[in-house]
DNA sequence: AGAAAACTACACCAGAGGGTTTAGTTTTCG
DNA sequence: CGAAAACTAAACCCTCTGGTGTAGTTTTCT
């Protein structure tokens, strides 16, 4: 019925594929799902209709065909970036502030998160998983699980270095993601309007404040002053 | 253009109106917006296609209303279950211990908001908040703000007796429904699937944990430990 | 009782959207 | 070059759906 590559042999037209992915990405993004039509997409890519069921067995193969890559995408973004700055070579211990550590991977998975990709990935699992729950698990699996397991595995090894308490690494994740997503979402309709970079500093300062009372080991807390890595580029919602 | 009553008399004839109201919930919560059909909301109703535009202007202005009305119905159920629980009149002093107050309360946020209908009314929120920025304040007007109020208002409470070292409240109450939501929403798929009450209880253990660590008195912090209060009858979605 | 309002069944319209077909053109590759 | 594959434009089919009109029936209020 239904392989990944219903054509055997595929060979020169990759780029159509891509276009009509994106534009794909685009009409969904703007009308959902179901309100989305096949010719707007179709003209959007520069593509004939029938070019895309020839890419496609139907509607619904592109639309999973659009999540599954958006999800790999996002994850291997910021895996990846994840990886280059808090890779297992890094010694957490040599760095400068646990705080500022904290805030850096904040502002990392945010920028992802919340950027025009994440917000509209995640409006569309929201809007389909009650009539889609497998995509629903692909999505979550490609997509979320690998950004958890990596700030875990981190978490874990600072606290093997005695730079923070934490029983479960899993748990501690999971807290780390949602005391710093906090007010976010309400506050920029999911994704829907912009919201200002001091919005998003103080949400990522509180979320990091909070974790390192509940995480700092015992001892004397010493104050958190948070501020955003220079590096990292704001996510057009986050102007 | 658009009032909240455009039939100027509206006697007699409630009951159709709110069958209606709860048909449309169930065929928007099962289809979605834009693929759910007037006349499935009729048939369902028990009532012809007329008498649903007799009713209300157009779909659109149904669906505004659902969700209204939606809203409303969740805040209140929470809010007032709140105030007959911990209102003013309550002197959380003479509690026996915060974390078990902290976690009944988690389980009147989180039964209400992962209550069947409280999941509806999200993903239907998701799905069209890009389409409707105007409904999606409505909403969260209606059925977020007061909730998010009534326990930062409840925390700067137990903060003023000296139970739990907060600064900000309303950051506090963010940050604990984040923390006891956690991975809830992930788990459950949205609302799609069921969650099992040792879950439940898992999350809001941990989150009312986490939360304690970061707020509680910085004196010696006592063990924890938390249990489902037997009030709360568990929604369906929390077998 | 009687009038007004609400409701019902049913037919109807117009538009849109998924998906296919046809016939002809361009690209690719051996 | 020449054939296979991919693409295009356009028309086409079919179904669904939002919304309306008609004509007759029930309810409700005075």
């Amino acid at each position: 019925m239904a392989g990944t590559e219903h054509r055997p042999i595929s060979r020169g037209r990759v780029a159509k594929r891509e276009a009509i992915l994106e534009a794909a990405m685009r009409v969904f993004a703007q009308d959902g799902y179901p309100a989305a039509g096949i010719d707007r997409i179709a003209t959007l890519a520069g593509v004939s209709k029938p070019t895309v069921y020839n890419h496609f067995d139907d509607k619904e193969s592109l639309f999973r065909t659009v999540m599954r890559d958006g999800a790999r995408r996002s994850a291997t973004k910021i895996t990846s970036a994840f990886d280059t700055r808090f890779g297992a070579a890094d010694d957490p211990a040599g760095r400068p502030d646990i705080a500022e550590q904290l805030a850096e991977v904040a502002f990392l998975v945010l920028d992802c998160q919340l950027s025009d990709e994440g917000w509209t990935l995640q409006r569309l699992l929201y809007a389909e998983a009650a009539r889609m729950p497998d995509l629903y698990d692909e999505v979550v699996g490609l997509g979320g699980v690998p950004v958890r397991n990596a700030l875990a595995g981190w978490l874990a090894r600072l606290a093997n270095r005695g730079l923070l308490e934490i029983e479960d690494p899993e748990v501690a994740a999971s807290q780390f993601m949602a005391l710093i997503a906090g007010d976010l979402p309400a506050m920029s309709a999911l994704g829907t309007r912009p919201i200002s970079r001091s919005a998003l500093v103080a949400a990522v300062d509180g979320g990091v404040r909070t974790f390192l009372r509940a995480f700092a080991p015992r001892r004397r807390s010493r104050a958190v002053q948070v501020r955003p890595p220079a590096t990292s580029a704001g996510p057009s919602t986050v102007g």
